[in-house]
DNA sequence: GTCTATATACGGATAGAC
DNA sequence: GTCTATCCGTATATAGAC
């Protein structure tokens, strides 16, 4: 009915949710300011309180942001890259650390950051961390399931733990790289994944229930060439 | 000489040390106040200024102690309770587990925290930082370079790469059950590593150049009854 | 070394005209 | 829906007596 309205009003607050996207990102939720944001998103105070409660109802709004774009934004075109499973968590990974070194190593996954930051307290934030946590493992989760299934994995691992640790050696790759200022402890810690996974692959057993490494019918190391050193 | 004003000294600069390495890591570094430091610590603002230059100084202070109470009161207290390398790494991460628990799940490790929130900007913060994760991983390392002497680790294992992960999986670990509020992705992390390091003892090379398990001398699944589910 | 009082800037949030 | 002006609390840091 009243389009042109809706639509000046979704820009708004599409600049301000950018805005703060961004500056939770790079400096964190509470050093981000409300002026920082007001002055990035070219809007004033006035329209920021018309469209969200207060502060903490934007990131309640960037995290939901955050979940809804984790295929469109973040793995379709990685899953687009390649169809191996093994590979595509790998690349997944990269991506990581591509963002990490295009950033000067200062940010790196802005979930993760504010799960560190934000006060207890504000449960509502921390369901939706969560959830973004959640959704990010279903999809290695789903990954490994697969590798399972073309027998590239025993199927006596626990994909749900091994979706889990991948998750871990991200945030923790990322948070060390932080503070070093490089992307060494990232490379090694994903290397230190790959030396799991490869020696995951090396014990499927075979058809004739013999151990041995002579299922890796794929090689992934390809994405190896990403990691420095 | 002056031994009483020293001490004296040492006693106030130290109230003042304790109260922002609690609140640092209960709140984070922004969010955690001088005022309420300075009321925690029984001391006023003047004493504060008389013993440090500024905030930023008394995190340095924190960080610094961090790094040389790493053994003393993290590590021998594990190392006394098991000679076993592997076991004492997973002893190690159960204690962040314990902590992670005592506290409903909020605080986890207080460097993580920092080095996640501090700006890009605080060079000597982060070299700080990096320092402490760099002492817990030469710890990790020793385990495992000991596992390896003892052929419980195939000698082509990276041990560097092996305990920069085992560091990932613990901060991982914590930052996702802050979120969750509770310890099952910790759990679900170390499990994943429990896991992968099952295997690489499972790979070890024996005397006669043959592959299998049987070289797993000694069980570490005593740990494991501290993880739920 | 410790105390109180205070400077000064900035935080998030609001009021009310348009 | 957008604008400007502004409230009021809190932030870190300082001054200067004791």
């Amino acid at each position: 009915m009243n389009a042109t309205v809706a639509t000046n009003a979704i820009s708004t607050r599409q600049r301000i949710l950018t805005a703060a996207t961004e500056l939770f990102h790079e400096k964190g939720y509470t050093a981000a300011g409300m002026a920082e944001i007001l002055e990035r998103a070219q809007a004033n105070s006035g329209s920021f309180y018309y469209f969200f409660r207060n502060k903490e109802d934007v990131l309640a709004a960037v995290l939901d942001r955050y979940e809804k774009m984790l295929y469109p934004e973040l793995l379709d075109p990685i899953w687009k890259a390649t169809k191996d499973p093994i590979e595509r968590i790998f690349r997944l990974l990269a991506k990581y650390r591509e963002l990490l070194c295009l950033t000067n190593f200062s940010y790196g996954c802005p979930i993760g950051r504010i799960a560190l930051e934000v006060d207890a307290s504000m449960t509502k934030i921390h369901r939706q961390l969560a959830a973004n946590f959640e959704g990010w493992k279903a999809a290695v989760k789903q990954c490994l399931r697969e590798a399972q299934k073309e027998r590239r994995l025993p199927a006596s691992v626990d994909c749900q733990q091994l979706a889990c640790l991948v998750l871990s050696v991200m945030e923790g790759g990322v948070m060390q790289a932080r503070s070093y200022g490089n992307a060494r402890p990232f490379d090694e810690s994903v290397k230190g994944l790959q030396q799991c996974f490869a020696t995951l692959m090396g014990t499927v057993p075979n058809r004739l229930g013999r151990r041995g490494r002579s299922r890796r019918r794929r090689t992934w190391k390809g994405i190896t060439g990403q990691l420095q050193s």
